[in-house]
DNA sequence: TGCAAAGCAGAATATTTATTTCGTTTTGAC
DNA sequence: GTCAAAACGAAATAAATATTCTGCTTTGCA
């Protein structure tokens, strides 16, 4: 006579309820798929965001991922526990011995020699983007905004690594339903697409070094053309940026010979997002 | 007749409340002597060991100190809050390890709509890449770069906003020599390119909410066909990284219902740096 | 030593926070 | 489509936690 795993409650058991995080954490990933949508919500936060989690009320969870308080006990209790406060107890053990924190480790690893890639470019990136709020004039994005609400159409063009860049600009610009064309990345088809562009337009040319010549050709055709360009660029000086009536710089802190997008990434949402507030308060107006 | 410094209430003027840890713990020290001896139970405690009483209940905190929960009342109120809980809410700021920049705390106090879209942006951004430091285990990028030396070829997919990144990674894979293969962004042909995935390939994929259905589908092609998976998103529990073998997560910040891109493109780079860095490191040997 | 001011402990109270309850809505099987 | 089971939202309740109040004790000064 032999007895399969019985919990005593006349249910099939189940796995152990988890007494760490890490337990925590697959058990939720396991069940994750059988949960109802609110306890999805619920467990997808936990999992995303444990750290802040465990610091916050139900309340404030509730406000943060717009579930009901009701909808976290109904999730302790489905995945094993009394109530809430035993999953915020295991978070918040979690918390108190877990990995040293991001200062500390670029800190920590800053003073050894061999600096690992991941704190390297990242601190990197966050220099490069405390250089932008200064460098960068509150002025300079409205006269960009400006004259890119008054083109007829919008141009886009970027070569190699300003790819990335100028393709995520004409992506924001067009998803706030300006006339935008973005250029093609490659191939000998780029210097006759140039001649698609028309007075009253305007030229938006993202070029970081080694600065593409096909980019440069593309600017001074337009320029030829009376047609405004705005530079997104790492120097007043670059090729491009002579012959702009508005530049941007994004100076790109290089780490290890390689220079990181981040800043200019942000620069070209930043405008992008500028234009989409100046064309929605005019419309509400 | 001068007035040196008086607060109004007929009290010398005290250094302003602490809104920091660093500020409290400097405050505490500071006020240390002239405390009564219960109080100076309860500085040292905060002083030795902030993360620890940052998520202790005053009843508890009573118990570890042999100090009453009255006298935590009277020690906040002497140090200048309104009660212990605002010492708490300190404590806990810290450990979460949010830093509370400046900028951080102009848009708390003040609505963040108030604030240029540059400032927003730009701390949102290096809010996502600390993140990105402290969930981004060392061992998943080794683990990473072996699948990826290991792949006879590389295959990147993502589209619409993730674009700029998958493409970008493409680019620098295929700068350090990799047999890279990145899916066209768009369009009805998508479907169609993931038969050119192989046995012994390997897949990276990139994707963000909203989620791409077209991503999805090659992924779920291609991991029928064992082929492996990395990928980059927001979540475990994104549609992609369920079936994925190593998961990357770029928590995007949300700004104003922006999300930055900056942390996936700093990801993207760290993986491709590695990579070849570990490609170098094999040919010099 | 006497006395006032400050400090203190313990219990009472106020406040916050978690949990339960219940009526309504949604979902899934037939 | 119909029905039953499950899930959900909102408000009521229970539990916990912080804070205040009181009378007693210690401290510092003459």
């Amino acid at each position: 006579m032999t007895v399969l795993r019985d919990d005593g409650l006349g249910q099939q058991a189940e796995a152990p309820t988890p007494q760490t995080y890490p337990e925590l954490r697959l058990a939720l990933l396991a069940r994750y798929d059988g949960l109802p949508a609110q306890l999805k919500i619920v467990a997808q936060y936990l999992i995303d965001k444990p750290n802040d989690a465990a610091l916050m009320t139900i309340a404030a969870l509730s406000e943060a991922t717009g579930v009901q308080p009701s909808a976290f006990i109904r999730f302790s209790k489905a995945v094993g526990f009394r109530g809430f406060s035993e999953i915020q107890t295991i978070l918040r053990d979690n918390l108190s011995n877990r990995q040293v924190s991001y200062a500390e480790r670029i800190t920590r690893s800053s003073q050894s020699a061999s600096l690992a890639p991941l704190e390297r470019f990242t601190q990197s990136a966050i220099d490069s983007l405390s250089t932008l709020v200064e460098s960068t004039p509150p002025a300079n994005i409205k006269a960009g905004v400006k004259l890119l609400r008054r083109a007829r159409q919008i141009h886009v063009v970027g070569h190699r690594r300003s790819w990335p860049v100028a393709s995520y600009f004409a992506y924001m610009m067009a998803g706030f339903g300006a006339a935008t064309h973005l250029f093609s990345p490659t191939g000998p088809m780029a210097e006759a697409d140039a001649s698609i562009v028309r007075p009253g337009d305007v030229m938006v040319a993202v070029s970081f070094p080694r600065y593409s010549e096909e980019t440069a050709r593309i600017v001074e055709q337009t320029t030829a053309m009376n047609v405004p360009v705005i530079a997104i660029t790492n120097s007043r000086v670059a090729p491009i940026a002579r012959q702009a009536q508005i530049v941007f710089e994004a100076d790109q802190d290089e780490a290890a010979g390689f220079r990181s997008l981040a800043s200019a990434i942000v620069l070209a949402q930043v405008i992008a997002v500028s234009y989409g507030e100046a064309i929605a308060a005019e419309a509400s107006r």
